[in-house]
Parts: structure tokens; sequence; C-alpha cells
DNA sequence: TGCCGTACTATGGCATACCATAATCTGACG
DNA sequence: CGTCAGATTATGGTATGCCATAGTACGGCA
């Protein structure tokens, strides 16, 4: 962080209108106001979002290309249904992403990057104790966030949020599993207790163990979800 | 592959222009014909291609999102410009999921998929022989679309694909390094044997092992040419 | 009553036109 | 000769409109 340089960055916060568009229309994916299968007809989205259909049109393309949306030839657009298979890749991807990540940071082995991460973690205790849902959810993501950009992996970052989106409905189902709010905060717990002690190897570790329970569940749901 | 729904598929060659377009750029920024840094203006691109700006920019859209265009903000669209430090996470991504592939194909272990790796291999010494970097590249392209399509990783290769294109112009200079017409098809022999062997912690350690030295190479290559 | 053809409608594909603004040029004034 | 303000231009942002076609509904004929 150098200071003469990074703080009070404004960020451009003249948005087009097609940025807030696709921020609109993530959200909405995100929350399942659209749900997977869902036709998404431009017409009516222009209507519902108050832009035009040039608009729309760029975000859909946007969302298709990562995979959020599905373009069906003579149908049009649809929110994209993940398949019980794509899942199990996502999390595959993610938990080596993640792994690459954590060990970067078990080597830099950063006080901030550390203490950051306690900080979500608390977070991510809090609201198990809760119930809140939405900040697990959050605080997980901070988490993962932290882990990727102190570690300088902006690529990977990049990948790991869209798939991430894909798996959302996974996501908020897995951390309800019984059991998930001990064993989920244990795991997480050691991904950072081996960056504190600087193993690399540890960190990485732990991270695909993480990553790895939570695509268990995951299938696990799944599988429940198809048979019945 | 079931014969009676696979083969002979048309695969809708009714393509958008769009589609066409977007084919069309890919191929232009993949063969340099647009450069790193190259601005990509609209109208200009319109008459080159003969085509609206409307599909113009859901194809620029679209390569943005895939991280092959950037968005200077009051600049308008560029040719990406891939720093070392990109490339350096571009390669690690690959490697990472490259091995996850390779030891999905070592466990699958189909003489189909080995067979195919085989002559993929053929063909790259072949090029290499004949002093033909584009039949190098082609067959580099095939091995790992086999090795993904084989394991059935469609979403980590959209990934890999994506990211290549990146690192395009890396690739044709790496494989032209003195000694790599040896040391690569070394390794990639490596993955292979290692799969033919069903041994899956080899091939993930090959493959890891043979995107590692490509990365070396272009971060010299980089060097050179950021220093001089 | 059931099936087929035709008309209609829904919806995406594509092009064009206008607008806003940033970059650039130009000329006058100090 | 330099600088600054205004005009001009280049360029992206956005909206609208027409067209082609796939899906659908309806009516007639066997």
């Amino acid at each position: 962080m150098n200071a003469a340089t990074e703080p009070l960055r404004v960020d451009r916060p003249a948005k087009t209108l097609r940025e807030l568009t696709l921020e609109k229309m993530r959200e909405a994916i995100f929350s399942q106001h659209f749900r997977p299968g869902d036709r998404l007809v431009e017409r009516d989205l222009c209507e519902r979002l108050g832009v035009s259909r040039t608009i729309v049109r760029e975000v859909l393309r946007h969302l298709e290309t990562e995979g959020l949306v599905s373009n069906l030839p003579a149908r049009g657009p649809i929110v994209s249904r993940t398949t019980a298979a794509e899942a199990l890749q996502i999390y595959e991807i993610r938990g080596a992403l993640e792994a690459i990540a954590a060990r970067a940071c078990a080597e830099a082995r950063q006080p901030a990057t550390i203490a950051a991460l306690d900080a979500c973690l608390a977070r991510i205790l809090a609201g198990y104790a809760r119930g809140n849902s939405t900040l697990v959810l959050e605080a997980t993501s901070d988490f993962y966030r932290t882990l990727f950009a102190s570690s300088g992996k902006e690529v990977a970052w990049n990948i790991v949020n869209a798939l991430t989106m894909r798996i959302n409905h996974l996501r908020s189902m897995t951390i309800k599993t019984p059991g998930r709010e001990v064993e989920g905060p244990r795991q997480m717990q050691r991904i950072v207790e081996a960056i504190r002690a600087g193993k690399g190897e540890e960190a990485h570790a732990a991270a695909l163990q993480h990553v790895a329970s939570a695509s268990a569940i995951a299938q696990r749901l799944l599988r429940e979800r198809e048979g019945g």
C-alpha cells in the first residue's frame, strides 16, 4: 500500500448505465430473484430495469461469458442451471486456486493479512452464532477476497468470483448443514494458523480440504435434490 | 461417445453475425493483427468487419469479460496488455488446472485418451522437426484439449482456453526458445507415461512441472523485453 | 374427433440515429 | 512565446425501430 497513491481513490463513480444494470442483474440472480432455468426475456428486463434493449443485451452477453447465463438457440437467454457434474468441477477448481492463494499468503506471512483473516473468521463465527446466513456468506467471501488480494492473485480471484456465483444456491444450503457451523470455521482456522506459522504447504492442504468438504456436502445435497 | 446421438451433429451452422464477428476478432487478436495496447475503435471495426456497432460492441463486451480486451475509461477498448505479473499468475493457474486434468486422466486410464495424446505428441515433434511453429502450437492446444475433454473437465477447459489467449504471444516465443523442442515434448511425454501407468499423482506433478518450465522461460523473455 | 396448415405473436438479431463528453485543436491575449 | 478559453472533433453511451423466425393458437378438412 503506497500511501501517496492508493488511498482515497474514487474509482470512477460515474458508472455507465450498463455497469449499473450489470450489478442489478447479478444481484437479482445472486439473490435468487431469478432462479436457474428462468427465461430472461430481453424486453421484459428492459421494462423492469428501465433501460433499453441495447444495454440489456450487452449485460446478458457479459453474464453469458461469465457462465451465469446460458443462451438457448431459438429460445433466448436463461439463468444457467448448474448440474451436479459442473458443481463438482467448480468446487475442484476453487479448491486448487484457493490453495494456491493460501500457500502464497503463508509464504508472505504478512501480519496485516493474518489480522484481516482473523477478523473475517470472527464475523463468520458471529454469523453462525446469530443464525445470520447472509453474514456468514459475506464474511466467507471477504475471507477469500482477503486471501487472494493479499497474495496478489487478482486473476485467480476473478475466476473464483465468477465461479462462486454459479454455485451460489449450493453455498447457502451448504452452510446450513448441521455441523457445518463447527467444521467450516475450524477448517478455515487451520488455514489461518498455517499462514501465521508461515507453512505454505500446510496452508495449501488446509484450503484444499476446506473446499473438498464443502464439495462433499454439496454433492450430497444435489443427490438428494435429484433423488426426490 | 454414443454412436446414436453424437456423430454428425451439425451444431447450428446458422451462426449469428455476432458469433462470426467474435471468431474474426479473436482470430485477429490471436494472430497479432491487433497487438496488445492497440485501440479498438468501434466505428473502425464496423467498417472493417462490415457489421453494425451493435454487433461490434457486444463482441467487445464478450472479449472484455474474457480479459482479452480492456476498456480504458474515457478512452475506449484496447487489446489487453498482459503484464509480467499477470502472465505469472496465468501460468500458475494453468498449471494447477492442467495438473488436475492430467491426474483425472491417469485415474481413468482410457486407451483412447492415451492414443489421442500420443498422436498429439507426434504432431508436436513433427512440427518442431519441420520448424513449423503453427503446427506445434496447434498440436499443443489439441494435447490439452484432449486432456481436459477426456477427463470431463469442461469448466476448467473454458478457463484455460480463455487464459491461454492472453499469453498467446508468450507461447509462440516460448516454443522457439533453444532447447524447448527437446524439453517441452519430453515433459509432455512424462505426462502421457504417467497416465498410461495410471499414476495420478505423477501425472499431476508432471503437468505442473511442464507449465512451470514454460512459465520460467516466459518470465525470462518478459524481463528481457522490459530490460531492453 | 383428430390432425395438419395457416395466421398470428412473441422474441431475438441487427442496424441506425442521436446524444454526451473527453480529447484535441486553434486562436487570441498577456 | 506561452498559456488558457472556446470551438471542433472523435468516440463511446444509449435508445429506437425494423426484420426474420420460432413457437403457438386457431380453424378447417378428413
